[in-house]
DNA sequence: ATTTATCATTCCGAAAAGTGGAATCGTTGC
DNA sequence: GCAACGATTCCACTTTTCGGAATGATAAAT
């Protein structure tokens, strides 16, 4: 006799997170019935109802909630068995990943990325797509791109996301700003006009509204623009204000343009940078090796989220 | 996709462990078609050939050896959630188990492996079944015995078997035999007669290979009786020399029967007392729970092996 | 060099297991 | 009391797995 199936505690460990025959099958794209039928096998493997009825939900049993960890940690060590192998090979393989990230993110991660890859893998490839204006979801579903950094956007509810790093906005003006002679309140803050940089044009942002909501003050946008390139070269010749994120602040020589930095006086919302695929890539061994080195590389260069 | 199937974990196992489809197709009990195909989907999930034909033999690969211990422990892993459920419910149990073992075991392990028991399961029975002579395989294949210790036995090879202590023959005389009078030597040592201790009247031992083979002695075998408590009893009046095992030095009141030991001064081979039992209890997880609760006790009370 | 033995793999028909849709059951909200 | 939701059971069909027979590969024996 040899004991259970053990494929079944993929099953488990998904009937277990999920609380739920349906949801579980969904998630495992089986049928409900043959999840059922899984978990009822599971039942009697275990001697334990696994889900019990919890009014008209279901909820987990105190020994299944008790293996979860184990579970977990079982269905991973054995999925890992496969990447041994898999990344056993790195060194003779040439694969090629197209990222798509906006431009502040390939500033500063594209080179040290390419390098550690590089380490394990000589002949691996990255393409940095250039960004568009669609959602960020379809062309990951397509599989036309392999992974996708961004902040602000919603993704398709199936898409995988993981933080990589958190940022925060800071000003920035010319070198001898009037702004600067006095300590930055909210209200210093509105008397001049404001540089905005939107690829869609959208004007308002979180400053807008901890300004409005929090002191009853407007800001005064004087133009929008698709990228902050330009504006840094010559906005030393103007009193504008720019707010720019943490990694774009690092990676430009402000001093040498001209330019200073300040930090908002405002309770603003950070920025959770990620980075998102698909599913199907989930068990993809060398995908998970680019994700992971890229999870590395970014906490390395931008230092580590504090969440 | 959810991967390959964890079941297959088992047969990599043994297929590794055996080096050969009819090996390992015969302990998982399947036919050697079978498992050769379970074989093929392992070497397509792993894209390795796990076993590679070595002459006429099969061998692992290296990356099937590399991963042995992992595979191992994760089929253990799982097993052990089992373990995990149906422990957790000892204390409401009430299990019976039979064990064979001789009266030198008895004496010396019954009460507190029986205490040990206890402590987790407050209902649980131990029935001590008497010493037979006929092989002691035969009712643990046929269930009526749960568990057997033995030293010397030769076991049926589909039985498992684990080492519990190490034991070693101690001479035992009367308080002021004149054998302790000077340093004992092998050539004293043949001077005096012997008692041998043999449920099936079997005089020669280990002691009488050593004797002849580095000495070139012999020595008297007065007689043969089949246990040694009558012996303990009465032989303080007679010059006679008993070999017993330490379980049994350690367990009598040497003194207070008049008696002395000694080290014999020869390099004789020590005594592996076992524990033994059949396969089909493996994945019992009670009945392991039995087997590590004895293998523990017999650490504490007799000393854990040298080996 | 040929034959024999052993072990692994492939083929094939039969048996077993698994599937999803439909129907049914149990619980809660309205 | 009825409707909605989720889990379970039933049923016919599909897929997978099984073991015996046949085949292939290798080394030992003749």
């Amino acid at each position: 006799m040899r004991g259970y199936d053990l494929d079944l505690l993929r099953f488990l460990q998904v009937l277990i997170e999920e609380e739920s025959v349906s949801l579980a099958a969904r998630r495992l794209k089986v049928s409900e019935p043959a999840m059922s039928r899984h978990l009822a096998k599971l039942r009697v493997a275990f001697a334990d109802p696994i889900l019990v009825q919890s009014g008209r939900r279901m909820s987990a049993s105190a020994f299944a909630v008790g293996i979860l960890d184990r579970v977990q940690e079982l269905v991973r060590a054995a999925d890992s068995l496969i990447e041994t192998r898999a990344l056993a090979n790195l060194a003779n393989m040439a694969p090629t990943f197209t990222i798509r990230a906006n431009d502040l993110v390939v500033a500063s991660l594209a080179l040290p990325l390419l390098q550690a890859l590089k380490k394990e893998c000589p002949r691996c490839e990255l393409i940095w797509a250039p960004e568009i204006d669609d959602p960020a979801s379809d062309p990951l579903r397509h599989g036309r791109v392999d992974l996708y950094i961004g902040a602000t956007d919603v993704m398709k509810p199936e898409i995988r996301r993981q933080t990589l790093f958190r940022d925060h906005m800071q000003g920035v003006v010319r070198k001898d700003h009037p702004i600067l002679a006095t300590p930055i309140t909210p209200q210093s803050m509105v008397l001049y006009d404001y540089i905005s940089v939107s690829r869609r044009g959208r004007a308002q942002g979180p400053i807008d509204w901890v300004l409005r909501n929090q002191y009853g003050l407007t800001r005064r946008i004087a133009m929008v623009v698709p990228n902050y390139h330009c504006m840094v070269e010559s906005m030393k010749n103007s009193d504008l204000i720019l707010p720019l994120p943490g990694i774009v602040v690092d990676h430009i020589s402000v001093a040498a343009l001209g330019l200073a930095t300040f930090e908002f006086p405002l309770s603003l919302p950070s920025i959770d940078a990620f980075q998102a695929w698909h599913p199907r890539r989930d068990t993809d061994p060398v995908h998970r090796w680019l994700r992971e080195t890229l999870f590395r590389v970014s906490r390395q260069i931008l230092g580590p989220c504090t969440q």
